[in-house]
DNA sequence: GCCGGCTGAATGGCGGTTCATTCAACAGCC
DNA sequence: GGCTGTTGAATGAACCGCCATTCAGCCGGC
């Protein structure tokens, strides 16, 4: 056997990025509930049933590609602010990234923004406490940069950090729906920077 | 004879408003999809039935919650954006009336803000429209702000509109989903206020 | 020929919607 | 004012289509 080098309980593990893939992909384009799994499995080049040997059911479908995306969001988002480089240059480092880290995935960059908020409490469950964990690594540059002069201290952190989330989101939200093509995009956060990064200077 | 005063084609508006106020509360708990009809009946104290009397269907409920709503909302925001107010005024009343109007009624910021991403197509071709009138009402006052100095011209209007709504809508959110109480709301909306307005602060 | 991954038709239940029925309110009539 | 016929809002049990999930078989490799 010497099943290559993924771990594996069972099946290939290159199956079950077919489905998230096709999944990513249905989900972007009609909704978490107005997918069918046998769209799901259409898309991947898949039976039915092969879902439910890599997945509990379709709502675990829906959360690993959440917590996939978020995850990888998060990784980069902590070695940026933990960097040496000046305050500013890390926020629009942030932005940057996490714009652009999204740009050639623009499905996944609506499952996330969209579905992030399909509130069955299953999903709340899921959501809330990685959405907390995103504002805390911010919100903690944030206040790093005020400790140390960089930026105003008269701004709770915590309320930069959820505008910066909201603003960047927002943006997202936008590009993905729209018709809005990448270079619109980078130029948006960019804006983007600008205007919290003057929001933030001390005078 | 004389009923009362209130206009009706049939049955009481009363009975309207409740289902409305009903569903509201069951949406902002439990999300759109995984609110049953029944439940909404249940909590107006009306049968399943009569639902269908005054809505469509299901989505018909959801989609009236969501345009009275964000009428509400345009309605305030237009106003003040002719007002003639200094253009930093205008902006941070904004910011104030628009979480304000809110405050009260957590569960219908919770229905706005969770359930303006469910996206089923419908969905998606009633909110679109609706979120857009809302941003361009917002970069207009921008552009008018920056039209006549008050605000820097180099940044995108629209941009910034988005990115005051995102983070309008991200504190709602957590707000709405969390413990907060309405004091740390109205000192967020100030904080979130000066943040945009020396971000847009011409140098 | 045996094992395990895979298949996809069959199933079961779930829940939005319908509609036959009820009955309170009203108008016309005496 | 009482009696009666009519209306249509309200009801809620039943219906029916849909779809997530299952599982009895089917390969293909060893």
């Amino acid at each position: 056997m010497a099943v290559h080098s993924t771990a594996k309980k069972k099946g290939s593990a290159d199956k079950r990025d077919r489905i998230l893939r096709a999944a990513i992909k249905v989900f972007a384009k009609n909704g978490f509930y107005a997918t069918r799994v046998s769209e799901i499995a259409k898309a991947a080049g898949v039976a039915d049933g092969t879902i439910y040997l890599y997945f509990k059911n379709k709502d675990d479908v829906l959360i690993t590609i959440f917590e996939d995306g978020i995850q990888q969001l998060l990784a980069i988002l902590r070695e940026v602010a933990a960097s040496e480089q000046p305050f500013d240059e890390r926020i629009t480092r942030i932005i940057e990234l996490q714009l652009g880290l999204l740009e050639d995935q623009r499905d996944l960059a609506e499952v996330i923004t969209v579905n992030l908020r399909q509130s069955s409490s299953l999903l709340k469950q899921y959501a809330a406490p990685l959405f907390m964990e995103y504002i805390d690594v911010i919100a903690g540059l944030i206040r790093d940069g005020q400790k140390e002069g960089a930026f105003r201290k008269d701004i709770n952190s915590r309320v930069v950090a959820r505008s910066l989330f909201g603003a960047l989101d927002a943006i997202l939200l936008t590009w993905a729906l729209g018709e809005a093509d990448p270079p619109s995009l980078r130029k948006a956060a960019s804006h983007c920077a600008s205007l919290f990064l003057e929001g933030l200077r001390v005078r």
